[in-house]
RNA sequence: GAUUCGCUAGCUCAGUAGGUAGAGCAUCGCCCUUUUAAGGCGGGGGUCCUGGGUUCGAAUCCCAGGCGGAUCACCA
């Protein structure tokens, strides 16, 4: 054979060629009735009960013991896995026993899909069966799966390679059930969130992706081209700017869950692309949003796990309120013995010479101190906490601090080490707004390639006037690695972004 | 991008002075009508990531490259 199919593909598009010699059709069109899930017959039978007598359900066969003229064959639907009992002279009841020896015992297969009917009884083992009445073929699998097995907790020839299971994560789902848990825990997290803010009143919008200036964050852009435009477009780093035009439009509470893209390096804590809840609400500040970040988050570690108190890695992790509150000088003092409250870009400098904290040339005064803080403290902090007023260079869309000056109005949540959201009051001042971005631009003839570009629309937009309003963005991503104890964010992405498969 | 580890059958892995590859499961054949990592007997299956080099001979040693993991740097 020069067909490039391994032996066990051969024997399978061989076994589907006899299927439909034998009239089967190994892909039929039609419904298949399904009335109960597996999960749900564990669940609720017990013996002698007379639940589930015409039981009819499909799956994935994913073992078989076979005994002569019965089998025991365990498939798998959405929610897990249960035996089935094929005894041949049931589903051959007269004297052709084809379908039996031939199209069950030989041309099935682990993997393919079949749909049953039939009553479930408990056998000597204990094990709650589908006594198989029919049984019917209702997809055909062409590729060998996997194998993993299981004995006393001990998992046997786990299906582990990250990059199969990255790359073909639908094999990953199949034969990995607590791989399809975490994204079923993604989901609800999602739904939690979404339900809190929908049960504030609070507007869900959508704002673009393609955007003819980025800002919003200190990021690198994603850059694409328009054809019939014949214009520039950049991938979002953030929405913030787009969201905080609605709030100047006059709605008072607006979010968006997004997408968002960094043309960054990638690590366990970073893809590419990743998923922010973005949200404004008029007429608060940061100190409002911070109480909200905990009761949502609060909310959220309780509708998932029914507790505050979350497993992740070595630690536990309590979200109960109120979490712990630190200004960046008082946890940078606590971390380091070193009060920079009030001191010159040269005297950090050398501070942070003395910590041994690395810089580069581009580093001004504020990217010194979050670089003293991402060192010396934040890898530090494993229970929730916000860290407040930030050095105004850093934050060029907060507000300036109502009582500290060359501070804003800022706080992010640290959570396992790293940051969990951001927020602040939001700048509304368009004179200051624009000279915020006009030191932007310094930076970034400076070099720091991160820098925000002036964005005009955006100016006008706060010319208008925008109320006073707390903006919060939360990385959805981080927060179900957290919720989820994942300690790579390509566990909790389905399709983590990968180089292109080679062939040798 | 840097450092480091890995890449051998469908899956998980072994391969030990360099002598042209092995196990378990899966697969194929036979036996077995309540088994469960089913069992018994027998069989097949591999561009050893790719390309060079050293050597009589390379999965094994050397060089270059690919992909992935971990750590570091930038960032969420």
């Amino acid at each position: 054979m020069t067909t490039g199919f391994s032996e066990q593909e051969t024997i399978r598009r061989n076994s589907l060629q006899e299927l439909i010699k034998a009239g089967i059709n190994p892909y039929p069109p039609d419904t298949f009735e399904v009335n109960v899930k597996a999960a749900e017959i564990r669940k609720n039978f017990t013996a002698n009960c007379s639940l589930y007598q015409q039981a009819s359900m499909a799956g994935r066969i994913m073992s078989r013991r076979i005994m002569g003229a019965a089998s025991f064959v365990e498939i798998q639907d959405e929610s897990g896995r249960i035996q089935l009992y094929v005894k041949r002279d049931d589903i051959c009841p007269g004297e052709d026993k084809t379908l039996y020896n031939t199209v069950f015992k030989k041309l099935l297969d682990i993997g393919d899909i079949i749909g049953v009917t039939g009553f479930v009884f408990i056998t000597q083992m204990g094990e709650i069966t589908i006594h198989v009445k029919s049984l019917r073929l209702l997809s055909k699998s062409l590729r060998p799966l996997p194998i993993v097995k299981e004995k006393e907790n001990t998992v046997y020839d786990a299906f582990t390679d990250p990059e199969q299971r990255y790359r073909q994560r639908y094999v990953d789902l199949i034969v990995n059930p607590e791989v399809r848990e975490v994204f079923i825990q993604r989901n609800l997290l999602i739904n939690s969130m979404r339900q809190y803010l929908a049960s504030k009143s609070y507007l869900e919008v959508e704002t673009p992706i393609l955007q003819p200036l980025y800002g919003g964050a200190a990021a690198r852009p994603f850059k694409t081209h328009h054809n019939s435009l014949d214009m520039t477009l950049y991938l979002r780093i953030a929405n913030e700017l787009y969201l905080k035009r609605l709030v100047v439009g006059g709605y008072d509470g607006v979010f968006e869950f997004s997408k968002d893209f960094r043309n960054e390096g990638m690590d366990r804590f970073h893809n590419p692309e990743f998923t922010q809840m973005e949200l404004y609400v008029a007429y608060k500040d940061y100190e409002w949003m911070m109480k909200l970040v905990e009761e949502m988050v609060e909310k959220i570690a309780l509708d998932l796990h029914g507790t505050t108190e979350i497993k992740v890695g070595e630690n536990l992790i309590d979200f109960k309120r109120p979490w712990k509150r630190f200004t960046m000088f008082e946890v940078i003092q606590h971390f380091t013995g070193i009060d920079i409250e009030g001191k010159t870009e040269e005297e950090l400098v050398a501070i942070a010479k003395k910590l041994e904290v690395p810089l580069d040339t581009t580093m001004a005064k504020g990217k010194i101190i979050d670089q003293i803080f991402g060192e010396k403290c934040e890898p530090f902090l494993i229970q929730p906490t916000f860290i407040t007023d930030y050095p105004i260079e850093m934050s060029p869309l907060a507000k300036k601090h109502r009582t500290k000056d060359g501070l804003v109005e800022r706080f992010e949540a640290i959570c396992n080490g790293k940051e969990l959201c951001n927020a602040f009051s939001e700048l509304n001042d368009p004179i200051d707004q624009r000279e915020r971005f006009e030191l932007q631009l310094e930076l970034g003839k400076r070099g720091d390639d991160e820098s925000m570009v002036l964005d005009e629309d955006f100016l006008r937009a706060l010319e208008f006037g925008m109320p006073p309003t707390a903006g919060l963005g939360i990385g959805i991503d981080r927060l179900t690695m957290i919720m989820t104890n994942s300690s790579s964010i390509q566990d909790v992405l389905f399709f983590p972004q990968m180089r292109p498969e080679t062939r040798g």
